[in-house]
DNA sequence: AAATGTCACAACCGCCGCCAA
DNA sequence: GTTGGCGGCGGTTGTGACATT
C-alpha cells in the first residue's frame, strides 16, 4: 500500500516563502521548538505542510546557517568527502558546519561537478574520464607519429614532448610496472633523463596512466597501496593502522568497494573529525598529519595532487606548521586565489549574490589540483 | 532597449528507513 | 509480522537574476 501525501494539499500554500511566513515559523520554533513537523504549521498559523516548514527551517531559517560563497577549504572538503561518500549530501553537510545538504548539493551540481567535467574528471568516480584520456591509444599513435600528440594539452604539460621519452614511457607502461627495479637501468640508459623537465613529463605520463587503471595496473603496489578492490585486501587493510599505509601516493587511492565506502561513511558519521576552517587544534593530529582521533581503518582518498602523498582527507588547520609545510611543497593557496570565506548575501530567498571569485580562478585552483607529482614509486632522485 | 540564453538556488516531490501500535 | 506515521534524503523543477546578442 503506497503512502499518501504527507499532508492534505488542499488549501496549503506552495512556492516561495514570504517574510511574514518566515517570521511566524521562526517565532514558533524559537518559542516551542519544532516538535512534530506535522502539527507545527497548524500551531504556528501557517498554511503550509510540515515538510515545507521543515525544509524552510533547516535550509534557510536556522540561525546557525552560514551563508555566502563556499570557502576554498569548504570546497576542498566537499570534493574529498564526495570521493568517499558519493552523493551523501547530508553526511557531507555534517562535516561542514553551517552548511546544509541542500546548499552543498546545489553547489556541487552547479559548480564543482561542471568544473570536474571540464577538467576531464568523472565527478562520480573522481578519476580521469577514460573517454577523454585514453593514453594508451594516444601514446600508441604518438610513438609512430609524434606530431599527432595532443596529450600535452590534455595534461597541461609542456607541449614539447620528446618522442624518445614517449617510447620509453610506453615501454615501461606496457610492462605495467611489473618490475620497477628495472626503471633505474632504463632511465640511466637514456641521457634525456638528466633533464628535470623531461623527468617531469615522464612522471606525468606514468602517473596519468596509473590514474587510468589504478587498480589493475600497479601490481607492485599491492602490499602497500590503498586501492581496495579485493576482499582479502580489505580485511588486511582493516587490520592495519593508517600509519602503516605508506608509500603509494594518496593520488592513487580509490575506494572501489561499496562496503568499504560504507565503512568510511560510518566512520565519518560516528567519529567526528574536524576539517579546515573549523579551528582545529593542531595537537589533535599526529606528526604525519593524521588526526589522533581518526580510526585506523579510515581509508585515505583520492586527491588531485593537492595534498602531499602522506596526507589524508583530514589535515590540520592552515595555522598549523604541518599544514603550511605540506602545502607549500607543491601548492600555495595564496598564489592561486584568495577567496573570502563568505561573501555578503541577503537573507532573502529571492536574493542573489555577487561572485567574489571567478570561475577562471577556481579553474586555476583545480588545475593546480591536477598537477601530478612524482610518486614515491618513481622517485627520480634515486636515479640522479 | 528588448529578446533570448544561461546560471544559481530555493523549494518541491517522491522514495526510503525507522519506529510504534 | 504488518501497517501506517513521520522524518530525512536525494533528485528534480521553477523562477528570478544576470549575461549576451
Amino acid at each position: 500500500m503506497g503512502r499518501g501525501p504527507c499532508c492534505d494539499k488542499n488549501g496549503l500554500k506552495k512556492g516561495p516563502w514570504t517574510q511574514e511566513e518566515d517570521q511566524k515559523l521562526m517565532d514558533y520554533i524559537q518559542k516551542h521548538g519544532h516538535g512534530s513537523w506535522r502539527t507545527l504549521p497548524k500551531n504556528a498559523g501557517l498554511a503550509r505542510c510540515g515538510k515545507s516548514c521543515r525544509l524552510r527551517w533547516t535550509n534557510y531559517l536556522r540561525p546557525d546557517i552560514k551563508r555566502g560563497r563556499f570557502s576554498f577549504e569548504e570546497e576542498e572538503t566537499i570534493i574529498q568527502l564526495h570521493s568517499i561518500l558519493g552523493n551523501k549530501w547530508s553526511a557531507i553537510a555534517a562535516r561542514l558546519p553551517g552548511r546544509t545538504d541542500n546548499e552543498i548539493k546545489n553547489y556541487w551540481n552547479t559548480h564543482i561537478r561542471k568544473r570536474l567535467l571540464r577538467m576531464g574528471i568523472d565527478p562520480v568516480t573522481h578519476s580521469p574520464r577514460l573517454d577523454l584520456l585514453d593514453l594508451s591509444s594516444i601514446l600508441g599513435s604518438s610513438i609512430y607519429n609524434p606530431t599527432q600528440l595532443h596529450l600535452s594539452r590534455l595534461l597541461g604539460i609542456d607541449p614539447v614532448v620528446n618522442s624518445e621519452l614517449l617510447r620509453l614511457a610506453s615501454n615501461i607502461l606496457s610492462s605495467q610496472c611489473n618490475n620497477l627495479n628495472l626503471l633505474p637501468q632504463n632511465l640511466q640508459e637514456n641521457d634525456q633523463f638528466s633533464n628535470p623537465q623531461i623527468q617531469n613529463q615522464f612522471s606525468s605520463l606514468v602517473q596519468a596512466q596509473q590514474l587510468q587503471n589504478p587498480i589493475q595496473e600497479i601490481p607492485s603496489c599491492t602490499t602497500e597501496n590503498t586501492f581496495v578492490s579485493d576482499p582479502q585486501l580489505q580485511a588486511q587493510q582493516l587490520q592495519n593502522p593508517i600509519q602503516e599505509i605508506p608509500s603509494c601516493t594518496a593520488e592513487n587511492t580509490l575506494v572501489s568497494d561499496p562496503q568499504l565506502m560504507q565503512a568510511n561513511v560510518d566512520q565519518i558519521s560516528s567519529n567526528p573529525i574536524d576539517f579546515p576552517g573549523q579551528n582545529v587544534q593542531s595537537d589533535l593530529y599526529q606528526d604525519n598529519g593524521v588526526p589522533c582521533s581518526l580510526d585506523p581503518n579510515f581509508v585515505p582518498i583520492l586527491n588531485y595532487g593537492f595534498f602531499n602523498s602522506d596526507q589524508y582527507i583530514v589535515h590540520p588547520s592552515p595555522e598549523s606548521s604541518d599544514f603550511q609545510q605540506n602545502h607549500n611543497q607543491n601548492f600555495n593557496f595564496a598564489s592561486v586565489l584568495s577567496t573570502p570565506a563568505s561573501s555578503p548575501k541577503t537573507l532573502n530567498s529571492l536574493s542573489t549574490h555577487i561572485n567574489s571569485s571567478t570561475e577562471d580562478e577556481r579553474d586555476s585552483y583545480c588545475s593546480n589540483m591536477l598537477n601530478f607529482e612524482i610518486p614515491d614509486l618513481l622517485d627520480m632522485s634515486d636515479f640522479m
